[in-house]
RNA sequence: GUGGGAGUCGCCUAGUGGCUAUGGCGGCAGCCCGCUAAGCUGUUUGGGCUAACGCCCAACGGGGGUUCGAAUCCCCCCUCCCACGCCA
């Protein structure tokens, strides 16, 4: 959520960003939100005014009955006092209706974008900014990444579906141990770098849901768990953002960087030909996380730092990759600015999606109610700040397995163990077709 | 899940319908003091108005209700503690 002070200080701004959007309904939202905050304000006035002539005639009765006025005057006052509240209550629920309104706007506004975001209608506009390796080509009648997956004994999409439908899968053998040596990597990086281990809890209730996320989110990708008020989560950096919320930071407790590891739950996957089964796009897979509260000065460096962590992964698997800069038509609200690792995928000649990085700025952090102190506690300078917030994929194990799979498949039919993830493999070197009889 | 207890300012705490929600600790600022570390005064939530001194409103886990007036009374919900039960 943007910060109502700074929608009314610079409408200006937020104006030119929804041009760069080229989103006009937005631009309705932002006079709505405008709108809505000048009534709001005049209304609380009012209704300031109203309560205060109802303490004053409520504190003159209180005077009558203790200086034992005559039960005359008392209930004279008592009479002018009673006509106050009904005039209350309507203005109550009149700013109660604004408040709402504005609010409900105000949520709708994406963050303001960052200089650099290049501008573009959707994802075919984004722009490729660096390049890791050069594309390779596959091997001659290579099968797809589910059937080597099958052949080598490490997944079941079959027997998935039976129990489960379309979207998940059964990981077995040495591919559901190589998916274990991916995070454990992973993570083993990140706490090299200073990052906490985080495993959060997995389901959060609406209200704080909706400070993490937008609110199409709710109806596209979230489940709801039948009968509670509680959302599985499509990420780990959800409760790592949500967990903050409503506290201060000390300033120099700060930054506070996180590894989340958990699995994430996401209802729309859609169909997308050779995906639609496999490891590539699942209702339910694993992901180790980077997130980052910092000062807002520092966030952009962060921003390079849990990039460079997510390249530096895809780099020591040695398959590659090129980095995406996301265009203004296709990032979506929450973030100031995002890139994306594609991965090179040979037997579909294609660069794909395996990570996205973003940084938030204080989008999250005012929905969150999330700030920081800058000086000392009670000093007569002492001021708050809301945090900023950064994200990024570390690795996300289905999309990784299917890249490696596809990255390290020999003639022979077998998928050689990226090096750095060996010593993770009880020194397994290769994943060898299982014959069937 | 059942029964009992609790939730008040950063922390502890007083407060059973009516002055401005106590008091302490901690923090911050100022004053005092030649002596080992205290003492005194102020301050310590959010919002609105004002050039400023100030003025006003809201806030006692959350949401409703009763009342001229609610931390206090009533209803619903949440969380924590204790006991019992169930359980990986």
């Amino acid at each position: 959520m943007l910060e109502l002070k700074f929608v009314r200080e610079n409408p200006q701004i937020i104006r030119a960003d929804l041009h760069k959007r080229n989103d006009r309904e937005k631009l309705d939202i932002l006079e709505n939100v405008l709108n809505f905050d000048i009534q709001l304000k005049k209304i609380q006035a009012d209704l300031d005014e109203l309560r205060h002539s109802r303490n004053v005639v409520s504190k003159r009765v209180s005077q009558l009955i203790k200086d034992k006025a005559s039960a005359q005057d008392i209930e004279k006052s008592k009479a002018e006092a009673a006509i106050i509240p009904t005039k209350i209550e309507k203005f109550e629920l009149e700013y109660k209706m604004v408040q709402k309104a504005l609010e409900q706007n105000l949520m709708k506004l994406p963050n303001v974008l960052d200089s650099s975001v290049p501008t573009g209608k959707d994802s075919t506009e984004n722009k490729i900014i660096k390049t890791f390796k050069e594309p390779t080509s596959p091997i001659a009648n290579m099968p797809t990444h589910a059937e080597i997956a099958e052949s080598i004994g490490g997944a079941d999409f079959a027997g998935s579906a039976k129990i489960s439908g379309a979207g998940f899968t059964f990981l077995t053998g040495g591919l559901a141990r190589l998916e274990l040596a991916l995070e454990l990597f992973a993570l083993d990086y990140l706490a090299a770098k200073g990052f906490t281990i985080v495993n959060p809890p997995i389901m959060m209730n609406r209200e704080v849901y909706q400070g993490v996320t937008d609110l199409q989110d709710f109806e596209q990708v979230m489940y709801k768990i039948e009968g509670m008020d509680a959302f599985l989560i499509a990420t780990s950096e959800h409760p790592m953002a949500a967990w903050h919320s409503n506290s201060v930071f000390d300033e120099f407790s700060l930054p506070v960087k996180l590894a989340g590891i958990s699995p994430c739950f996401r209802k729309e996957i859609g169909a997308h030909g050779v995906d639609t089964k496999g490891l590539f796009r699942l209702h339910q897979f694993n992901k180790i996380e980077q997130f980052v509260y910092c000062k807002p000065s520092e966030s952009w460096q962060y921003f390079e730092q849990l990039m460079d962590n997510a390249e530096q992964i895809w780099r020591m698997l040695d398959i590659p990759y090129q980095v995406v800069s996301i265009c203004t038509g296709d990032i979506g609200t929450v973030a100031a600015k995002k890139l994306d690792i594609e991965a090179w995928f040979p037997r579909e000649q294609a660069y794909k999606e395996v990570v996205s990085c973003s940084n938030c700025t204080n989008y999250q952090s005012v929905g969150l109610n999330i700030k920081y102190r800058i000086g000392k506690q009670g000093a007569i300078d002492e001021q708050k700040e809301f945090v900023h917030t950064l994200n990024s994929t570390a690795v996300a194990t289905t999309r990784t397995l299917r890249a490696i799979i596809e990255n390290y498949y020999q003639a022979d039919g077998s998928v050689t163990i990226p090096k750095v993830l060996v010593p993770y493999m009880n020194g397994i070197e290769s994943l060898k077709p299982i014959n069937r009889k």
